[in-house]
DNA sequence: GCCGTTTTCGGCCCGACTGTTTTCAGTCG
């Protein structure tokens, strides 16, 4: 069993356990096991059946989650986990992701009225039942009915990250059989969306057969959906996520990649205009309509080259302006992850981080960045022990000194500034001062107004230390929506006052959304991209953040972190603190 | 449950909001 695997078993019970009251510090020791075993480079099970090697000299694994994690290493779950699947139905876990319910909330509308399900609890919101419960009412109601309608809309769709992940798994496999000659990815996956419904890998070569069989047996496989000569369906994992696999011609290869790429939208377009041209295309080739006979087909860049158009990046193929520009040769050259020349958001210890200043610079130094700036939370952020005015400053003065006596890489004294509900930062504007590098960002009252919330982000702005707002939308993808505000009032006022715009990547939440990215871009906004790393090994995720800027049409010009270290903290501070305050 | 000892048990990030109550439990971040 692979640690993942491991680790949603520790949690899934632990929300479990939280829905049947038991204790607290218990259910955050599973939780933080759970954590701590997803992340663990080497195979927990692996070290559980080894008998030279003790599980418990891994972090937040003590006596007791070592029997556990023996138990599930030799029968796939352990008795309290079956314990508590005996007591709440497992479809009782889906239930606490209906935003403003929680454990005890969910035990008692079991216990009262038998919700089991998403639909039981819809039933009972609309028959007016939440009301009659203790502590409970009809803005309850009103909220969970609002909650289960924006559940359902992300239902069946999973991250980015997590589609990736199980591709590259796959693919690696397939690459190992016998007679494979290629394997990609395609769909919503190749064209970097942020959420994707399913996986589609497209396989070619004499065995590309065997990689039907292998999806077919594959130990992870839930159920299979189809099997036939070409392609196989099935739902994998414990996640479910529907995979499709499809053994192909070498000489149609391109034309599928072209054809299950997509968007849909966007082959409409080209498939059309193939036929203007006497031309058909399928995910078998490119054709001519009057002799059938072959133009295309085993290349996709040649599939599009026949058409007229010059290669599209993936990331562009939405009928969003891409197949004009290919036509007419001013597609963008987009930002790639090797332009990326620092990271420049991330936590340490110092407040919600895993790691220190130094294995976080040491990290991103083995990713081979020139900089990186720590930037920790502030004091509002009471959970994550924020920094205040004194903290602020002696953490400017300690990068200051850590620098002169040596790191990997330069490191820039940022901090992660909450703004306040009134659109004040939560830290002097004299503590700002002495940072290399603010970000302001929104953690709290997110259901503010759109007016308010607009007035909030362009009141902060007004600071004259602040560089960059942090994940702007504050959307949580598939958990929570944007708030509303005026964007393009916030992206016009960025533009004039020079303050650039984050792309969060974190693949919860890559945030901006690449729609508003290139909207921001037309009004000559100026970017970042930055992982927001809570942990070193977060900080690979900036793959995700450049695969949105790339959906944004950014190049690496509109990008400030693509920027050597010298002309970074050189376009820090553009006109000196006091030019920018006599500019307003 | 884990951890770190002051070595055998006490501490474990906590403040604020919401909707409900009539003083606060539950939820969220």
């Amino acid at each position: 069993m692979e640690n993942r695997e491991i680790a949603q078993m520790l949690h899934e019970t632990a929300d479990l356990m939280e829905v049947a009251a038991q204790d607290g510090f218990r259910i955050r020791s599973y939780r933080n096991a759970a954590a701590v075993i997803a992340t663990h480079p080497e195979r927990v099970q692996d070290i559980v059946l080894n008998p030279e090697r003790k599980v418990t000299d891994i972090p937040g694994i003590g006596k007791g989650l070592a029997a556990v994690l023996a138990e599930i290493a030799h029968r796939g779950s352990f008795e309290r986990r079956d314990e508590m699947l005996a007591k709440y139905p497992a479809s009782a876990l889906e239930l606490l992701k209906i935003q403003g319910l929680g454990p005890k909330s969910i035990a008692l509308l079991y216990e009262h009225h038998g919700v089991k399900t998403v639909d039981d609890l819809e039933r009972i919101c609309r028959e007016q039942k939440l009301r009659v419960l203790p502590r409970m009412g009809a803005k309850l109601e009103e909220k969970v009915l609002r909650s289960i309608e924006s559940y359902r809309k992300s239902a069946g769709r999973y991250l980015l990250s997590f589609g990736r992940r199980t591709a590259d798994e796959l693919m690696a496999e397939f690459k190992s059989l016998p007679g494979i000659d290629g394997v990609e990815a395609a769909g919503s996956l190749r064209r970097g969306r942020e959420t994707i419904g399913d996986l589609d890998i497209l396989v070619t070569g004499p065995g590309a057969g065997a990689a039907l069989a292998h999806i077919v047996g594959h130990p992870k496989t839930q159920e299979v959906l189809g099997r036939g000569e070409n392609k196989a369906s099935v739902s994998f994992g414990l996640e479910r996520l529907q995979v499709d696999v499809r053994a192909l011609p070498h000489e149609s290869f391109g034309a599928a990649m072209q054809y299950f790429t997509g968007s849909k939208e966007h082959n409409v377009v080209v498939r059309t205009n193939a036929l203007k041209r006497g031309l058909t295309l399928n995910e078998y080739g490119l054709f001519t309509v009057d002799t059938n006979e072959r133009v295309a087909g085993a290349d996709e860049r040649e599939v599009y080259q026949r058409l007229g158009y010059a290669w599209i990046p993936p990331e562009l193929r939405e009928n969003s302006g891409e197949l004009e520009a290919a036509e007419q040769g001013t597609l963008p050259k987009l930002i790639e992850l090797a332009d990326v020349r620092g990271d420049i958001h991330m936590h340490t210890t110092e407040t919600d981080g895993k790691a220190t200043l130094r294995e976080m610079a040491a990290a991103a130094a083995t990713l081979g960045y020139e900089y990186i700036a720590i930037t920790d939370h502030s004091k509002a952020l009471a959970m994550a022990n924020g920094l205040d005015e004194e903290r602020v400053v002696a953490f400017a003065r300690q990068v200051r000194d850590l620098n002169r006596e040596g790191l990997p890489l330069r490191v820039f004294s940022g901090l992660e500034c909450d703004i306040l509900r009134d659109g004040r930062m939560d830290i002097s504007e004299d503590a700002l001062a002495e940072l290399d590098l603010v970000i302001g960002s929104v953690h709290s009252y997110f259901n503010l107004e759109s007016s308010e919330m607009t007035d909030r982000l362009m009141g902060a702005m007004e600071c004259p230390s602040l560089r960059i707002l942090g994940h702007v939308t504050g959307r949580l993808l598939l958990q929570r929506e944007s708030y509303p505000f005026d964007f393009e009032r916030v992206a016009s006022l960025a533009a004039a006052k020079n303050v650039w715009f984050e792309i969060n990547a974190s693949p919860e939440r890559l945030d901006l959304p690449s729609h508003l990215i290139r909207s921001a871009k037309r009004k000559g906004c100026k970017f970042t991209i930055a992982t927001d790393a809570h942990r070193p090994g977060h900080l690979s995720n900036m793959q995700y953040g450049v695969t949105t800027a790339r959906r944004g049409w950014l190049e690496a010009g509109d990008v400030m972190n693509t920027r050597g270290a010298q002309e970074f903290a050189a376009a820090l501070r553009p006109l000196g603190p006091s030019s920018i305050a006599s500019s307003l």
